[in-house]
DNA sequence: CTCACCCGTGCAACTAGTTGCACAAGCCCC
DNA sequence: GGGGCTTGTGCAACTAGTTGCACGGGTGAG
């Protein structure tokens, strides 16, 4: 149920029309939460009736709605993240197969294996990328840079996971 | 879509009920692959359509079903392991609360943090225990046995995920 | 100018998973 | 041996998310 709360925490840094949404979460954000552009509409409508957003005609075409947050949607922010949050575990597909690789082509597996280690090295290295230009000083960070920031550690720190993980795999 | 294939490595190791294959998740597979009950006998019965899987009559109660794989079943699990997995990325309600800091109780957070932090800790204990317990010689595995202790090992590495990123965040 | 293509919005149908509850069989205690 | 409790199976209703497609309004090439 976080995909609302994720929109409105986009939105409250900025309006947005639904595609410019749809592009912010391909950072950031999207580290750990994505969404396809249907869901991320039908969800914004959603919102519009409930009262959280409202949208305003854009300027580049006729069909553009522009979405802010109201006043509601901000209280209803502040209180999901008052709420504690229970632990998720993460579903892999990949873990699975390792599991079962008795029953199946190991060999395979082992070259899938290898192939995703190498995609999530090289997120990684443009992670850190992102990391070294846009926060070269981290311990002067405050507010939203300083949360901008420690979501980006997470994404970090998740791939040096599965770096090390399929690491250890293969 | 790896639940199926989740109860199929599980029925291949040993038969088993719809209770007992619940129970089997909270270990080992479950590290990775989470689901209720409900959801479980939902699929068992589909697969048995599907035939892939044979359902006999338990010896403890009546309505007991003690599903096994077929050779069906057996040739779609070694199929889906030989295909590649996309990555995926991990949700987390949390990481969209911890973005969302500047818009909500800053400090009420932080304390959740802090208790997640202390969860994720006790569980990594648990599972290096496991690890010490039933794998004191990891170096001599093979077979299912070396599975099953990688995505253990997957397990502990993504408990220490959480604890890094959340220390570093407290 | 206009036609072909692209882009932003959105509907429809479907699948996966969750929540809440029901029911029957065994068990356990008096 | 009967009444309440627990356990295993499962249905029903709902929510979240995916996939595939449609449509209308620009835009740019000829």
């Amino acid at each position: 149920m976080a995909l609302e709360h994720a929109l409105l925490v986009s939105l409250r840094e900025r309006p947005g029309t639904g595609i410019e949404l749809t592009r912010r979460f391909d950072r950031s954000i999207g580290f750990f939460w994505r969404a396809t552009h249907q869901q991320i509409y039908k969800v914004l409508r959603r919102m519009e009736a409930d009262g959280w957003v409202a949208a305003s005609a854009g300027d580049s075409r006729r069909t553009e709605r522009r979405y802010e947050v109201t006043a509601l949607g901000d209280e209803q922010l502040r209180a999901w993240i008052a709420t504690p949050t229970p632990p998720v575990a993460l579903r892999s597909d990949l873990a699975v197969k390792m599991r079962g690789a008795s029953y199946g082509d190991r060999r395979a597996l082992l070259a899938h294996v290898e192939e995703l280690r190498a995609e999530h090295r090289s997120r990684l290295a443009h992670f850190e990328q992102l990391e070294r230009e846009q926060f070269p000083d981290p311990g002067s960070l405050t507010g939203r840079g300083l949360d901008t920031w420690l979501v980006l550690r997470g994404g970090i720190i998740q791939e040096r996971f599965w770096v090390q993980w399929l690491t250890e795999y293969v």
